[in-house]
DNA sequence: GTCTATAATGTGATAGAC
DNA sequence: GTCTATCACATTATAGAC
């Protein structure tokens, strides 16, 4: 009888590439923006002629597809971990909320408009690649539910509130705190909307 | 002595020719995004070969330029005309500011997206092509001097509501109005804020 | 001044040898 | 799986006709 080993060194090795490839061309998106990246600097920086990648990823726009994937997964993974430990207090929750997104937003510009903007013509991204995008949601949504915000357009209305600071800042005060700062001020006003409990985050004007 | 005509004619040719291919690039970037814009398909468009754009332009960033320039001065010119006719409450006037500036910005994605976000790699708008905004910003900031509202922090926020309002309008609801109709709702949580004066825009819950 | 013709360089992508 | 060779095309620039 055969006896299969029971882990395929081959395919933990192709893995391991398809992550370089990807690994660089995020160097070269947070370097000279995303859509500086080219198949022949990839290539080079791990070793390759640009034709080689093709035994990787069928195309460009399927590298930019699992980087894609890749930023929402990580940020999926750190969305499970915050939206765990939220403080009890609603108006804590929703600032701690907001403080985790805007910091992993601000932290990489070429990474947020990847995932949050259309900025390559032509690529759309895959559904496989898009489900963790998905599940961030649905988390989301779950999370805002227990602190009792169960209204659609009030769930709207503070993603749309996050973004406009996170836009801001990465527009006209990018490494600043400029609309940072006013994160503690904004969720008091959505939660003051919404009607939640517990006392102001700051101190009213 | 010499008789000088009052119109340069050869002027005034160069210059609609310039404002053709601009208006080129600009079918192509609504069409397939902002990218997309090739020398090529441009020229095409208005019935040359791309080695005469360099006639007109020195670069096809220098295109961007004067789509960057023309849109900023068109947006400029329409929020000269809205500031003189804004509304006497100051809760109104906000309202009417918000939605002038969310109507030009969802009405063309590409353009937004030029004026905005910095989307184009090696792409920096020209001191010229910059001054509109400035002079956008300048009439903007005066005009909310005039409603009451002077601190910075106060008009970065409103900027902010704005904007966020907006992208999540164009990245969720292309077409729609689930972000837009929240506009009365948002304004008055700014103006209560601010502790604007006037009965709210809409019913509080 | 404005155009055509042409070319140098760089890009994503494919075919086929090994 | 990686390479060489090559393709079709875009960008950018120069030379020269008109």
């Amino acid at each position: 009888m055969s006896v299969l080993p029971n882990r395929d060194r081959q395919a933990e090795r192709r893995e391991a590439t398809r992550r370089e490839i990807v690994d660089a061309a995020w160097e070269i998106a947070r370097r000279d923006g995303l859509a500086a990246v080219t198949l022949r600097e990839v290539a080079a920086m791990v070793g390759m002629r640009s034709p080689s990648l093709y035994s990787h990823f069928d195309s460009k726009n399927a590298i930019y597809d699992a980087m894609f994937g890749q930023a929402w997964s990580l940020f999926l993974a750190e969305a499970e971990e915050n939206l765990e430990r939220l403080p009890a207090a609603p108006r804590e929750a929703l600032l701690d909320m907001s403080e985790h997104f805007f910091d992993f937003a601000v932290a990489d510009l070429a990474r947020y408009q990847l995932m949050n903007q259309r900025s390559i013509p032509g690529f759309v991204p895959s559904e496989a690649a898009y489900a963790p995008s998905v599940e961030v949601m649905e988390r989301f949504i779950a999370a805002m539910h227990r602190l009792g915000v169960t209204d659609g357009a009030d769930i709207d209305l503070y993603l749309a509130l996050c973004g406009g600071l996170v836009d801001m800042q990465l527009a006209n005060d990018p490494g600043g705190d400029r609309w940072r700062r006013q994160l503690p001020r904004v969720m008091d006003m959505f939660a003051d909307d919404v009607a939640l409990p517990g006392p102001p985050l700051r101190r009213p004007r």
